[in-house]
DNA sequence: AATGATGTTTAGCCACTACTAATTACAGTC
DNA sequence: GACTGTAATTAGTAGTGGCTAAACATCATT
């Protein structure tokens, strides 16, 4: 077979390396050993090994001691895997009622299993959406993904009013906090004051007024 | 902590392989080193060591030389797996309109990933369902299993009509040519031959006249 | 009861993914 | 430019799950 030959089947912790490689990327941080370990939850040994694994995969460009960058390969697997994922949160929660704080985990383990046949089925049921229910990009059949950096909650001055149309993958315990006080996409909200000194901002919700963190208002995307 | 303990956490090599003297089981077979070798597709010797692991498990009682049979424990879990594949693939063939043939294969996957929050949603999109797509029966939340041996085609005569119920599940080159003649759980049909001398049967049905052999007959279940 | 075919287990190996302990490289400070 | 703290790598180990080759049980026969 002398074609390109994908010739996949990578593991699932394969898939995962890769993802924190690429979410590293997309926050703009360098993929160090150490980014990677605290990410995956494993000693920085374990990131390494696999660093070298990746590498010999051809997924990424490794530099020792400087840390990785995804190749184009590497960015393509990656891409498919937070496909999968997202896509997987978008049915979950559209098709099945799942919460936003239950669907992060249960797609972590449904992303590395689903056929390519299961995923063109799920896409076409949902009607091809293109974000996930945190407001996420869904990379599209041809990996293309939108979207690049997005106004926040800081952005709005007092007196402003907008819609949520992102919040923070991953920490179901803060997803949990943000569903009380209806910080949810789809949410429309007003900016009521503005702490200074770097103080909490209050908004306005459909569940009343709420005071947060500057940093965590940060992580909200709003239009 | 003095509990029960449930504590579980399988991998999926594990519950496959309890899944396999499961079945075994159920067929009436001794679980017996060669057979579980032949059912999982490796040599004796992995299934050897994987017999010693379900034993120290608690999974199964084993006796060298002998096989092993299913402890208590090493039943439900067995059957918890078995719900979850069942479960999903009727759901994968009732709301997302995958084939008869597809749907094993992905079953046989998604079944060790998914949550019990999952498979309760799923169980109640469904609406509590009792029997897979194939006609198999679907363990309750508390495991309970229904069915026992059932009519099969070769228990009817020549003009005796019936509705097909069930079909064998695993073989997706198998189910796809039951497709094909209509042979599947639902259709009603009328046999009209019965060659002798353990000869084909021919059965009529939504899709003309087809002969199949009588042990091919003999995994049809019908009422 | 001995033999031989068949089935099962043991022994020794490999890949994957994790770990700890020890070592080495790098970068910033004096 | 040598020193020191942090980060990264190497070395050695473990558990899971697979393999082949060789040894060993069991059973049906003679």
């Amino acid at each position: 077979m002398p074609t390109g030959d994908h010739s996949k089947e990578l593991t699932s912790a394969v898939e995962d390396y890769l993802k924190a490689v690429y979410a590293l990327d997309v926050e703009g941080k360098r993929a160090t050993t150490s980014a990677l370990a605290e990410r995956m939850h494993v000693s920085a040994p374990s990131a390494t090994a696999m660093m070298k694994r990746l590498a010999e995969l051809g997924l990424v460009e490794r530099a020792p001691y400087r840390g990785v960058v995804l190749t184009k390969k590497g960015r393509l697997c990656a891409l498919e895997v937070v496909r999968h994922h997202r896509l997987i949160e978008r049915y979950l929660a559209d098709s099945l009622g799942m919460s936003l704080d239950e669907v992060h985990a249960e797609a972590d383990k449904l992303e590395h299993v689903i056929s390519e046949e299961l995923e063109a089925r799920i896409d076409a049921a949902l009607g091809y959406p293109t974000h996930d229910p945190h407001g996420d990009p869904i990379p599209d059949t041809k990996l293309r993904i939108a979207d690049g950096p997005f106004r926040s909650l800081v952005d709005l001055g007092p007196g402003d009013t907008a819609v949520v149309v992102r919040v923070p993958d991953g920490d179901s315990e803060l997803l949990r906090y943000l569903a009380e006080i209806a910080l949810v996409p789809g949410q429309t909200l007003e900016l009521t004051r503005s702490a200074p000194f770097g103080g909490p901002l209050t908004v306005r919700t459909g569940s009343g007024e709420h005071a947060i963190a500057r940093e965590l208002a940060a992580t909200v995307g709003i239009v």
